[in-house]
DNA sequence: ATATCGTGTTCTATTATTCGGAACTATCGT
DNA sequence: ACGATAGTTCCGAATAATAGAACACGATAT
């Protein structure tokens, strides 16, 4: 018989099972089988078969009470061994920390993944006011890339037309009280952000919540990361802030980027 | 034709495609093909096809120059979700911080996943003298139960068959300089920590780390998890440690567990 | 009590899907 | 230039996956 109808080459039972890992979200967090088996358009005896694969092997665990299913704890050793391969994140630890401690905000370090950033280390900052989403984000946690400054310090990089075609694909959802949902204002603060090498978020994301950013360039002049620091809703402006964080932030980038190969 | 040989009623390529997966560890972070099926002894066509899968879905990365692959960062959200699932984790955020605050100290929530520890959540104390596992670990770690402090809190507690068909499984392997090797030994240490509520390890895992731990049990009485304190070398004696943070500890694994169902 | 529905689970004949050898291409070091 | 090794593609053979039906159990409704 002829390869797989449309991905040619590729193995139906491994993207099906792992569209059953996929399945389980951080809202989601259990799934019996016949859930499963309706989500994705199986027969209950084949999403059978695969959760009992991956249970198996300890990708998921079923529940004694309910049988249903969670994820399993080896899922986490991927997503350990995952953090461990960006050896960026290492080099710049001491330096998120150095920045957290002359701040005294939380600091992040964040990739861009397509549209989004995932924030792969973070140095939190004195126990004091949290907004909602310092709980909420954690190692891992990916955001969408336009309404964040670490997301704009990586995007405003792009080369032209990858970035052209990257917001052709994304909608300007309103997250925040002042989300930029126009595209052509999101591209003039890109402008900037490349002008003056820093980037900002004024309560785009979440209520309360502004940080400033900083892009980390590799020797190559690539963009590879961005540090940022979080900043709890005070009544000092944008501005006042940028000016007094902006070049700690610049060094700390900087910092960093002097260590990467 | 029969069913998989051994597994009966598994899928052998879903089972295939997450083998390579899990050779991808924090040691080896970037495989070739060929490399892939020597280690799990595939032919090189039937490889390439889980890894283009793999590709496809996000699970993987290809380097541009070296054509070898990477984990990506799909993985990561598995993993994020996995976390997310444990809600334990969410009800013991603000202890932990607590426990941070009031000791100085770096401290940690630890789940049991066989004979291993899965750290599920720390709070980095204040900056200092930092030993080689304060950047090493990190929330997703697995470290032996038998030569940490959280993993001796949920050993201790554990059935005593259980417990004893457990050991039977692991070796006692020499990885600090106080480490103990003799089942006996640790036999004994656990009896004592059922009587007193704590567990100790005093550079059992490493060099001039020290730590001390206390069982969070759920209502049933079940041990669910174990909190720590980690404390870097001081020439402070390790029964004085317990006397001065043993209250607190407790105190903190009790607040918990009056939060878990 | 009894019937009904919905679980998760097991079985099996059929066939679509996966398998692996061989051929192809690209890159590297000699 | 050359050989060696890498990743990649092809295609017929046949294995491993498929889906339907039946089972066992519990919860609910009658």
């Amino acid at each position: 018989m002829r390869q797989a109808a449309d991905g040619a080459g590729l193995s139906q039972s491994l993207e099906r099972g792992l569209a059953i890992l996929c399945a389980f979200t951080p809202g989601r967090t259990t799934l019996g089988i016949s859930e499963l088996a309706h989500e994705l358009s199986l027969t209950r005896s084949t999403t059978h078969r695969y959760v009992a694969t991956l249970t198996s092997l300890g990708f998921l665990e079923q529940d004694d009470a309910t049988r249903k299913y969670r994820l399993g704890p080896r899922v986490l050793d991927l997503g350990f061994s995952t953090l461990a391969s960006l050896e960026l994140r290492e080099l710049a630890a001491p330096h998120l920390r150095r920045l957290t401690d002359t701040t005294g905000h939380t600091s992040n370090l964040a990739i861009r993944d397509d549209t989004d950033v995932i924030l792969i280390d973070r140095v939190r900052g004195r126990p004091g006011r949290y907004h909602h989403l310092e709980f909420t984000l954690q190692v891992g946690s990916r955001i969408p890339a336009y309404c964040s400054a670490t997301g704009k310090a990586l995007l405003a990089h792009l080369p032209r037309p990858d970035l052209d075609r990257l917001l052709d694909r994304i909608e300007l959802v309103q997250r925040g009280p002042h989300t930029k949902t126009d595209k052509n204002a999101l591209l003039a603060e890109l402008a900037q952000v490349r002008r003056t090498g820093l980037a900002v978020n004024d309560e785009e994301l979440e209520t309360a919540l502004r940080a400033i950013a900083a892009p980390v360039r590799a020797r190559s002049g690539e963009v590879v990361a961005a540090v940022n620091v979080a900043i709890p809703w005070s009544p000092v402006a944008m501005s006042e802030l940028v000016n007094r964080l902006g070049p700690t932030l610049q060094a700390t980038a900087n910092d960093i980027a002097a260590r990467v190969i």
